[in-house]
RNA sequence: GCCGGGGUGGGGUAGUGGUUAUCCUACAGCCCUGUGGAGGCUGCGACCCGGGUUCGAUUCUCGGUCCCGGCCCCA
């Protein structure tokens, strides 16, 4: 077996014992998601190449599966989703009642040297809440996002950010519009130095914005020293109300004004989860309010959502702790001649009738192998079928743990493995 | 795109400028045929790819590729 055809690049395969936690978590965030009356929403796996394009500007083709089809059309596998369902909005749902709110669990692909926590192909589990164009709207998405952490256990530091605040600033420092986008994206990096340059000497006291991390109320009370300054008050305001709506939900993020994405489309607040023991990696959550209808082409329309890196999730919930999932099935059938097959069939089906995941030898072993067969699988629960059973209707029930053995009808069988 | 560390059967490994390339495990089969979860036997199967050095490369060297981690980027 010299070279066989391997997974491209960046890729996995997702074992049975993987997608079985994986499964955990994804009925976990649905439930969630559910109960707090959002609908899920599945788009196309590809999508017109200008979609990303006019979302995200020319450089991202480079990062993007990108290919042309037969029609000449220029296409790209999804990189994210909230492109999609806002075009999925414009085309299909304009005139559903405001705001629509969704959620989706999605694969996604970006051509990027891959690394812990960062591969080609990847999940993303988001919400969006459309047309939620209110302080009370983003505070729930972020809410929500908390909630969806609670409910799967997962250790997490939640950071808020806020766009308004910092173009706000900009504009009464003097930044031209068009160097504002670049600033942003130096926040972000919270490179100090190119800051300084872009603000210039005369404002020192505004780069005191970087230092604007921490516990929501100490925090708040140092960006406002740092605005004083300023009359940059139209983000804060909102800031504030945004805080003010958490605050009712018991949900205190951090605050950390460095969270600076550097696209227009986002407007006011924006926040990020981290989870420990990822590496480098370590962002499980994005997520903010903008305005995209614009950018498609429909009329503006704010709106607010996140997305989880799936992956990520699990893999740092896997770090805390086990995840397990069901594993093997709970019962073998060991029919011990081909006799008594059409028994052991029958006697399978009441089993798997009865809730349980039940196995049945197809091998055509006999009962020695079939019994080393159980063992090796790591199955619980082996049910002997021979001639003197199916004679008397009943079963003979060995529990491989402690090996030990009885023999039972079949409705008693059913009801004792019912119960474990 | 860049940097570092790696690549020997399915998994884990030993080792070497010339060997039938080691061992464990897994897997398959046989012995046995109502419990052989054992034991025994047999089988299966590897030096990432390509160029160079060399009489000879799995081993040395260069390039590529893939894996792991990091940078850039992060919609």
């Amino acid at each position: 077996m010299g070279q066989m055809i391997r997974r491209p690049k960046g890729t996995r395969d997702l074992l049975p014992g993987e997608m079985e936690t994986r499964r955990r978590v994804e009925d976990a965030i649905r439930r969630i998601c559910e109960s707090w009356g959002y609908r899920e929403i599945s788009t196309p796996v590809f999508e017109h190449l200008q979609l990303f394009k006019e979302k995200s500007g020319e450089d991202i083709v480079e990062e993007l599966y990108a290919f042309t089809d037969r029609g000449d059309r220029g296409m790209a596998l999804r990189p994210e989703a909230t492109a999609s369902i806002v075009r999925a909005y414009l085309q299909e749902m304009r005139a559903d009642p405001k705001p629509v709110r969704l959620y989706y669990l999605a694969n996604c692909f970006r051509y990027e040297q891959p690394q812990s926590g960062r591969y080609r192909e990847f999940w993303q589990f988001g919400t969006e809440v459309l047309g939620g164009d209110t302080p009370e709207a983003d505070a729930e998405a972020i809410a929500l996002s908390d909630a969806v952490m609670r409910e799967l256990g997962l250790e997490n530091s939640l950071e808020l950010g806020h766009l308004g605040v910092l173009r706000g600033l900009a504009d009464d420092v003097g930044v031209p519009v068009e160097e504002r986008d670049r600033l942003l994206s130096l926040i972000d990096r919270g490179d100090r130095e190119a800051v300084r340059q872009v603000f210039g000497d005369e404002a020192e006291g505004a780069l005191s914005i970087l230092d604007v991390r921490g516990e929501a109320e100490e925090a708040l009370r140092r960006l406002e020293d740092v605005l004083s300054p300023y009359d940059a008050r139209d983000g804060l305001e909102d800031l504030r109300a945004v805080m003010r709506e958490l605050e009712r939900f018991r949900v205190g993020p951090k605050l950390n004004m460095g969270i600076a994405r550097g696209l227009e489309y986002y407007t006011g607040a924006v926040f990020e989860a981290y989870a420990p023991g990822l590496g480098a990696q370590d962002q499980v959550m994005g997520g903010g309010s903008y305005e995209l209808c614009s950018v498609f082409g429909g009329d503006e329309m704010r709106s607010t959502g996140f997305a989880f890196g799936f992956d990520r999730v699990v893999q740092a919930l896997e770090a805390q702790g086990e995840l397990p999932g069901p594993g093997e099935p709970a019962v073998y059938v060991a029919p011990v001649t081909t006799s008594v097959r059409r028994y052991a069939i029958s006697v399978t089906r009441r089993l798997r009738d009865a809730g349980l995941r039940a196995e049945i030898d197809v091998k055509g072993r006999g009962i020695g192998a079939q019994v080393k067969h159980a063992d090796s699988k790591g199955v619980a629960q082996l049910i002997v079928i021979g001639e003197r059973e199916e004679e008397a209707g009943e079963v003979s029930l060995k529990d491989m743990e402690s090996g030990e053995q009885v023999t039972l009808s079949l409705d008693d069988a059913v009801e004792l493995l019912g119960d474990r």
